[in-house]
DNA sequence: CCGGCACCTATCCTTTCGTATAGCCCAACT
DNA sequence: AGTTGGGCTATACGAAAGGATAGGTGCCGG
């Protein structure tokens, strides 16, 4: 059984290793980027099944789950993480992942979750994915209508009334309206402040 | 060889602890949080070493660092992070700690530092501690003065420039000059913009 | 000594923001 | 029918922001 591990924290990286070929008796190749994997892929390839880092060099998000679907010839590819939420882990589900790995799991499930996506079934921690869905849309964007969301992305990107009513095919005192209810609805002082609220929730 | 291990990735806790133990021959005791580190110390403790997770439930920065310190009599505790920069290593060290491991090492080197550090000696990887100051403090911050940086703070939480020359005992057409020049070299149009460059920049 | 630089201040002016008040349109509700 | 509320517009005005120009300090190195 053939798996290529890849993750650029090396400690992290060895270890699984050493794990999953003493417990699980697998044959383990391992790469420290994304374009060390591809060459793995494609030098070896196709492997039983493909861990890769969701952080880490090369990646760029979900598109290198992507392009490893496509150089693995079908076979799974799972996306590990320490770090991202159950949205990431949806997306990654929805463009084709074998599953999804939170290091937050044990290492026995790790074994069970291997030999699982390596038959091809898909794979994730139940209670990771049905975690209650902390803030799922933000209590923040929950209060405003669709026109202030609209006007609050403007603000974000640093716009003015003026540009933002023309992006909205609006005038500018509408905007100003909303950019004082959005005030009001953030606990903001002025729009820098608001725009600084919205992207510390994240939004935008 | 009494070593404890705290670090709130289960995945990440496991396979060093099954690593350390077959490899190294050590008593690894775990915790998954930082509560459960002290409550480890003290009923166990002292170890030999004690392996703390830089951003773990708990921990409250190096707080939990100190906390260890006192709690394992003099022996030594290290600090692991697989984000952290060398800033953080160097405080930690400042603060007193017996090492800093970065996930990204291997864990060969693992082995040996944990050897090296149960007998009291200092560890920290010489690679990651000398690493160019990837910049260090931005290539934004670089550029601008300590002046700037103030109002730049300023700008972030939403102040008026106003509110900014209170703070800084400054009048306000200075920092109406301030904020010119910020945003000519952050090249944001206006203070909001500026105010997302700096955030999304990851400074304040 | 003097030029350069960073920092601060001042005055003047235009634009933008922020607030307030009032009215229009339309869809939804009772 | 009426009315209630969301979204949009209009006018107006004071406050703040933004830009330009001209100075003023203090400090450092040629």
């Amino acid at each position: 059984m053939k798996i290529l591990l890849a993750d650029d924290h090396e400690l992290v990286r060895d270890t699984i290793k050493a794990f999953l070929e003493r417990e699980g008796g697998f044959a383990l190749t391992v790469a420290d980027d994304f374009s060390a994997a591809r060459a793995a892929m494609e030098a070896d390839g196709p492997f039983d099944l493909v861990l890769l880092d969701y952080t880490m060099p090369g990646m760029d998000g979900l598109n290198g789950l992507d392009a490893a679907l496509e150089l693995n010839a079908g076979q799974p590819v799972a996306i590990m993480s320490g770090t991202a939420d159950k949205t990431v882990a949806q997306q990654a589900l929805d463009r084709g992942a074998g599953g999804f790995l939170p290091k937050t799991m044990a290492a026995k499930s790790l074994l069970n979750a291997v030999r699982f996506m390596a038959t091809g079934e898909k794979y994730a921690p139940l209670d990771f994915m049905t975690a209650p869905d902390v803030e799922e849309v933000h209590p923040l964007a929950a209060s405003m209508s669709e026109r202030e969301r609209q006007v609050l992305n403007g603000l974000c990107r640093g716009l003015s009334n003026k540009e933002i009513a023309r992006e909205l095919d609006l005038q500018e005192v509408t905007i100003k309206l909303h950019v004082k209810t959005l005030c009001r609805k953030l606990d903001a002082r002025n729009r820098t402040q608001a725009a600084m609220i919205a992207k510390d929730a994240g939004l935008f």
